[in-house]
DNA sequence: TCTGGGGTCCTTACCCTG
DNA sequence: TCTGCAGGGTAAGGACCC
């Protein structure tokens, strides 16, 4: 399908022809990248358009994106590539270049922004954008929604579809209902007709397993479960689930594109290439995790109160344990003794472990909490230490300095056996 | 079929305090 | 001193989203 094909309002039959104009009261723009990894692969290599491309990869990965021919497969995000090649077998298969993405996806949002100051990303390659104050100078929503989209084209090289709609959670929708490379209005008289005779699983919070709850209660359409009643909802999904279905269920959402929300925790976790039993191995990937994670929560200025640990078995259950400290702390060495105290109370004996995963939750500003982190005396030289280093990193790489224990393999599974 | 990595939010249980 | 209760903090686990 080529750009500018697409012009639809929601269809409801008697609305006559395609977005028939009425974009009035719809301020809240969902503009989502097709396929985004894909595409941005796509435009290096021209001679793959067409062509069934996933990106993803590793032993024991999942497809992060794939093209459009290769979802006509069954190919869809998340899926095991394992599963996705027998889908599949004759995809391209490309490795995922995040910093690329991340780049493209800086662009995009700059490119948002010269539209409106009012832009909430998502993710990498989607946000919401409020245009309430951009009408008067740009056109109409639709105007504006295809402004958008042919400069999303023509400055980056790839498409986008975009949802105009009165709140955010039927901008989401409708941007999902006219992918790829569309653009879908729904008016603000119409939203309930658009809404209700949609899946249950639309709604934002409802995965696989709250759909088979619902379901069992018979509920299979939005409308169903806008016309259930709410203390039914209640009682079956809990008071926030069955509150929150029952209002997107009546198409009401107050809230507001906020551009900038604080983090409320940062982690990062690692699946080993193979699952290993060997504790040593373990504290050098926990050293590694706390190492990675102490850098970004002092890059962006963060103390936390609560590090968390995540174990996770060969047999794919998984278990996370907690502390809080009595000072918060900003220090890589404090992130990895809490990390190595939580799993060595685990107890376990050569238990296969296929992932661990270190978290600072509690985050708050680092500069409130400095004359706490002076008073905590022992680790403050250490800290000023971290600082140093994380400043040769910013200038001469993520590997210029490592902890080391970590210098003679980076990666601990890599001296695994193959 | 065999499941990544980054997050947020909710529920439940337990403990402590008043 | 004991009991019951409410509320807050913490911990653990799960569901969900992209």
């Amino acid at each position: 399908m080529s750009r500018n094909q697409v012009r639809r309002s929601a269809g409801l039959g008697k609305s006559g022809p395609l977005n028939s104009g009425d974009d009035t009261g719809c301020t809240i723009l969902h503009v989502d990248m097709d396929a985004f990894f894909a595409l941005v692969e796509l435009r290096t290599r021209p001679e793959l358009h067409g062509k069934p491309v996933i990106v993803g990869g590793g032993s024991r990965g999942v497809v992060l994106s794939a093209t459009y021919e290769a979802r006509a497969l069954g190919v869809h995000s998340a899926m095991p590539m394992s599963r996705a090649l027998r889908l599949a077998p004759h995809a391209v298969v490309i490795a995922p270049d995040h910093r690329k993405y991340t780049e493209v996806s800086r662009n995009v949002m700059a490119l948002f922004n010269s539209i409106t100051p009012l832009v909430e990303p998502l993710s990498l390659d989607e946000a919401f954008l409020d245009i309430s104050g951009t009408i008067r100078r740009l056109g109409s929503p639709l105007a504006i929604a295809e402004l958008i989209r042919s400069r999303v084209v023509d400055e980056q090289g790839i498409t986008c579809s975009v949802g105009i709609a009165p709140t955010k959670f039927i901008a989401k929708i409708a941007s999902a209902r006219c992918k790829p490379d569309g653009v879908l209005v729904v008016p603000a008289d119409r939203v309930l007709a658009f809404l209700h005779p949609l899946p249950v699983s639309v709604l934002w919070g409802v995965g696989e397993r709250t759909e088979e709850q619902l379901t069992r209660l018979g509920l299979y359409t939005v409308g169903d479960i806008a016309n259930m009643p709410i203390a039914t909802l209640r009682r079956a999904l809990g008071q926030a689930t069955g509150t929150h279905l029952h209002t997107l269920a009546w198409g009401i959402d107050p809230r507001s594109v906020t551009p900038h929300e604080p983090e409320k925790s940062i982690g990062a976790e690692e699946t080993f290439s193979q699952d290993i039993d060997d504790p040593e191995l373990i504290y050098a990937k926990l050293l590694h995790l706390a190492d990675e994670v102490g850098t970004r929560v002092r890059g962006a200025g963060y103390v936390s109160r609560t590090i968390s640990l995540k174990v996770r078995f060969s047999d794919f259950t998984t278990l996370s344990r907690s502390r809080t400290l009595t000072t918060p702390t900003d220090v890589t060495q404090e992130f990895y003794e809490t990390a190595r105290a939580l799993y060595d109370s685990l107890g376990l004996e050569r238990v296969r472990v296929r992932l661990v995963g270190v978290r600072a939750e509690g985050l708050r500003a680092a500069e409130g909490a400095a004359q706490q982190l002076i008073l905590g005396a022992p680790d403050h030289g250490r800290r000023e230490a971290e600082v140093a280093v994380d400043a040769l990193r910013a200038r001469f790489g993520s590997d210029a300095v490592l902890p080391g224990r970590l210098v003679e393999r980076a990666d601990p599974t890599e001296s695994l056996p193959k």
